[in-house]
DNA sequence: GCCGTTTTCGGCCCGACTGTTTTCAGTCG
């Protein structure tokens, strides 16, 4: 039983409790699913390695809910949840992203229309049932129908790096009004999470009624949901939520820290400023009715005894611990990146010519890019072999020698992205491989091999003395595919020993690796390298998106090789 | 149900909005 299983479970569990009106049991059960779907060690591998015991460590468990796992992970039941179930025979997941039905409603729904899942509710709502049951009326019953519209459509979220263009188009057209003194981004979208599930702005302004207006009047509005003085809500064309909100310049920083989020983090936060006899909220921080921080974040912090947390950390993974000793590591900025590492280019499967690449680069700011096209395995990309690959060598070495005479500095390495075979050999001869500047490895084929196998596999790749990185490690497509069954643990581990090069493969909906395992990388002081993985000039910009998930995962420059001077990375490789 | 510079009981984050009411429960972030 995996950790998302687990977690499904305590949290229906949740709801159920809710229902029968316990006041703090549901909060247990849901702190603690929340903390499972988080974890990085699979619960079932925990209670190998330590039994209910080990269980028992896990934060938010006791003695009751370790029992509880044990007996999911040892029989794939459990019966205290069966029975709950069999007196409530509610698809409670199924009610997921149904917004404003909780509990309670959803309680009401069963027991006076015998509603069980989203099919149930549908057909009530169509037949004009809804508004019938007290407490709901026409309102709810338009805002259900729109929940199951939208349930149906997406699952509700957006990957972040293909959305952001879009919200970064809304925030510098209302940046333009006079009206607007100052104005940031809140929400996920400022923690730069993965996926987002909507969009939440704060602006400063004296006089909102004009910015506001020109909000909910946008040419790609597709339905405002609420419009006031201080908050207003729309939906747009793509499907995206977004909402603006009117704060006070006093209460600016509070009102963006409590929007950021996470959650957790601000739980931790207020619990902080009350050991201390304040009280936090969006408003600021008080003593008494007196304000004594708020106005910006820095301040907040501070007067909370601690450090100020990048956005990208603030998810309640110790940060907070780190803060308060004033030990947060300084982490990578935006622009320190000076080379990108994988590139495709015409050669293979990119559209643009290495010259076309280079010069994109140059006006990226970069200092240097290799050149990674796929090797002969992939056919369907025209993939190299040895002899083209020499040929290409010639073409980076003409196109060197150009810059060098124009006294530009920038640098082309020789590179390849290397198939790695179904059993762990390469796709190109070591001869060929001894030849390049940046040897990158990566999976391709066969994604369904078991974990044992599949980790044996990337291990003997890696072991080649050649091999400088490995490219996108665990494969994952985001919303569309899952990450090749791999131990984590164990490839960093040959990382160490290998001097091996971990990426962080910066696409969109790639984030591979992803922020937990770069942490695991920095903890084990394995290097990462963040490469946008274009195909395309146009895709240089997804660097920023590669270095947004490395600061989640608490990288610093020291950590990331291409944000090194091109010697010092290209020694480090060699050694 | 969990947790403890409050160790075996008492407290658990906070405020606002929504839709339905006629003072509030439910939901959300």
């Amino acid at each position: 039983m995996t950790n998302r299983e687990i977690a499904k479970i305590l949290h229906e569990i949740a709801v159920y409790l809710e229902m029968d009106n316990e006041s703090f049991k549901p909060r247990a059960y849901e702190k603690v699913a929340d903390v499972i779907d988080g974890l990085e060690e699979e619960t079932a591998d925990i209670y190998k390695r330590g039994g209910l015991k080990a269980l028992q460590e896990i934060p938010g468990v006791g003695a009751s809910i370790a029992e509880k796992i044990e007996e999911l992970i040892k029989t794939d039941h459990l019966s205290y949840y069966e029975k709950l179930k069999e007196k409530k025979p509610i698809d409670l997941s199924s009610f997921n992203g149904i917004e404003g039905l909780g509990s309670k409603s959803i309680l009401k729904l069963y027991k006076e229309l015998g509603i069980k899942n989203l099919n149930d509710l549908e057909k009530a709502v169509k037949r004009g049932d809804i508004r019938k049951l007290e407490g709901f009326g026409e309102k709810s019953e338009e805002n259900i129908l729109r929940g199951i519209e939208f349930v149906k459509r997406s699952g509700g979220r957006f990957v972040l790096g293909f959305i952001m263009p879009q919200v970064r188009v809304i925030e510098e057209r209302l940046k333009k009004l006079k009206e607007v003194e100052k104005i940031v981004v809140a929400g996920s979208v400022r923690r730069r999470k993965e996926t987002i599930g909507d969009v939440d702005i704060l602006v400063i302004s004296k006089n909102s009624k004009p910015i506001m207006d020109y909000f909910v009047g946008m040419k790609e509005v597709a339905r405002v949901y609420a419009r006031g003085d201080t908050k207003s809500a729309i939906k747009l064309q793509s499907g995206l939520d977004v909402d603006l909100r009117v704060v006070a310049e006093k209460s600016f920083g509070a009102a963006l820290n409590y929007f950021t989020g996470s959650k957790d983090h601000n739980i931790e936060l207020r619990k902080i400023a009350r050991e201390k006899g304040l009280k936090l909220s969006e408003y600021g921080l008080f003593k008494g009715k007196k304000q004594v921080a708020g106005k910006d974040e820095e301040e907040l912090y501070r007067a909370l005894g601690m450090e100020y947390i990048e956005p990208e950390m603030r998810e309640n993974f110790g940060e907070i611990e780190l803060a308060k000793k004033k030990r947060l590591p300084k982490l990578i900025g935006y622009s320190d990146i000076k080379g990108d590492l994988q590139i495709q280019t015409n050669w293979t499967d990119g559209v643009n010519s290495i010259e076309e690449i280079v010069d994109a680069a140059m006006k990226a700011g970069l200092e240097y890019i290799a050149v990674t096209d796929h090797t002969k395995r992939l056919a369907m990309t025209h993939g190299l072999d040895e002899k083209k690959l020499i040929e290409q060598g010639k073409e980076i070495d003409r196109i060197n020698k150009k810059l060098e005479k124009k006294h530009i500095k920038f640098k082309v390495l020789k590179g390849t992205e290397c198939d790695i075979l179904k059993d762990g050999t390469l796709d190109l001869s070591d001869w060929a491989l001894s030849k390049l500047d940046v040897v990158g490895v990566s999976v391709h084929s066969y994604f369904k091999l078991d974990k044992k196998e599949q980790t044996k596999r990337i291990k003997k790749a890696i072991e080649n003395p050649h091999i400088d990185i490995l490219f996108h490690p665990t494969g994952r497509i985001i919303q569309r595919r899952e990450a090749y069954k791999i131990d984590v643990d164990e490839i960093i581990k040959a990382a160490k020993e290998t001097g091996t090069v971990l990426e962080v493969d910066a696409f969109p909906d790639r984030l591979d690796l992803k922020d937990e395992y770069i942490k695991k990388c920095i903890e084990n002081e394995v290097k990462i390298a963040v490469d946008s993985d274009a195909h395309s000039i146009n895709h240089l910009s997804y660097l920023e998106c590669g270095v947004a998930e490395a600061r989640r995962g608490w990288a610093t420059r020291e950590d990331v090789i291409n944000a090194w001077p091109v010697e010092k990375m290209l020694k480090f490789l060699k050694n």
